[in-house]
DNA sequence: GTCTATAGATTGATAGAC
DNA sequence: GTCTATCAATCTATAGAC
């Protein structure tokens, strides 16, 4: 972050531009997030990221591939909150910690909505093959819920699994839209409270 | 439907008209359920209504009016639903048949998600004062089921009820974005179960 | 009341100077 | 690599003929 030549990994930037790129991908799921995709500019997104208008085609050719950028960045950020997760001790205990990050999260979910389920939701609307890449990512997160109730020793874990994630997914739907946050912390309570009853 | 002169309720049409404002409100919640509100012109109402593009503007004097009378139409459907399920015996067997009714429609589900869960989620992300509309429609499908569980002696019925009723949008949400009705049906069951477990 | 034509404003994307 | 200027397409909304 400090010098430049760094992360020759991505496809585009063969030499300098000092993280432009993940600013543009930073700022995109930041403002699809807060605006929806449909009704984000790339105007919108240039602005966030501090970058000029036309500079964003330099780095992506058209604004379905900063969708897609997106998308990564939230697989991501799964990624790192799941290793993160693993070290706790028990699985019930990895289980609590997530819905416990959810609910603190409450005040965003109150104006936006889950980060990644609105997204989903609304790439599910368009032509486009980005909501297959959702979907992947959505199936990453019911996976690793799913190991967790296999590791208490339930055979059902899979519909636990999808039970839970569903459960979430419907609690920040409601907060958002009756723009309440308490509802996140009564709902992840006894969210929490089934999660010890199946221990 | 056969003659004309009838409905003198509505604001707008003075006279003549067969119907022509009640198949662009039926279009309009339908392609904006298919589309999303966002991706959605007038153009496309206007062809799903069979009705000339400029013509749209003597009913409806912008999008956002077309909009608010989707949402008044979910409410009237919504009314005309529970009106029909305050027929059966038991509060268990009405909250049984509205989920049974959400199963039923789980192809529907996976193509596009929850018809109302899907437009409080965009609306919400929009400046306009729609997003008030839709929770006060929301508001109207948990009160309805709050009632059931307080009839069935619960002192916790409002939760139970936001419980009952999130579970709902997130497996729409997560049948719609894995296009898996199946999920539909298998947590439908377990809903049905958890009902049965409260009766 | 019904419809065509078009205005007026945005937007995604490109060309090309620096 | 960076940025300005602009094209071409699209969409909401209006004016006005019938």
């Amino acid at each position: 972050m400090t010098d430049s030549q760094v992360q020759a990994d991505r496809p585009a930037p063969r030499a300098k531009a000092p993280g432009k790129r993940e600013r543009l991908i930073t700022a995109a799921a930041q403002v699809f997030h807060e605006q929806g995709v449909e009704k984000t500019t790339l105007g919108d997104i240039a602005r966030a990221a501090d970058v000029p208008v036309g500079n964003v085609y330099y780095y992506f050719k058209t604004k379905d591939q900063l969708v897609e950028a997106a998308i990564g960045a939230h697989a991501q950020q799964l990624q790192d909150l799941t290793a993160l997760l693993d070290q706790l001790p028990t699985p019930q205990d990895r289980l609590k910690a997530l819905v416990g990050g959810w609910v603190g999260q409450r005040d965003l979910a109150a104006r936006f909505g889950c980060p990644f389920g609105t997204l989903a939701s609304e790439l599910d609307k368009r032509d486009d093959g980005l909501d297959q890449a959702a979907a992947t990512v959505m199936r990453l997160l019911i996976d690793w819920t799913e190991r967790q109730f296999r590791a208490m020793g339930h055979d059902d874990a899979r519909d636990l699994a999808v039970t839970m994630i569903s459960a979430y997914q419907g609690m920040s739907l409601l907060t958002n839209t009756l723009r309440d946050p308490d509802l996140m912390t009564t709902q992840g309570a006894r969210l929490q409270g089934w999660i010890d009853s199946l221990a």
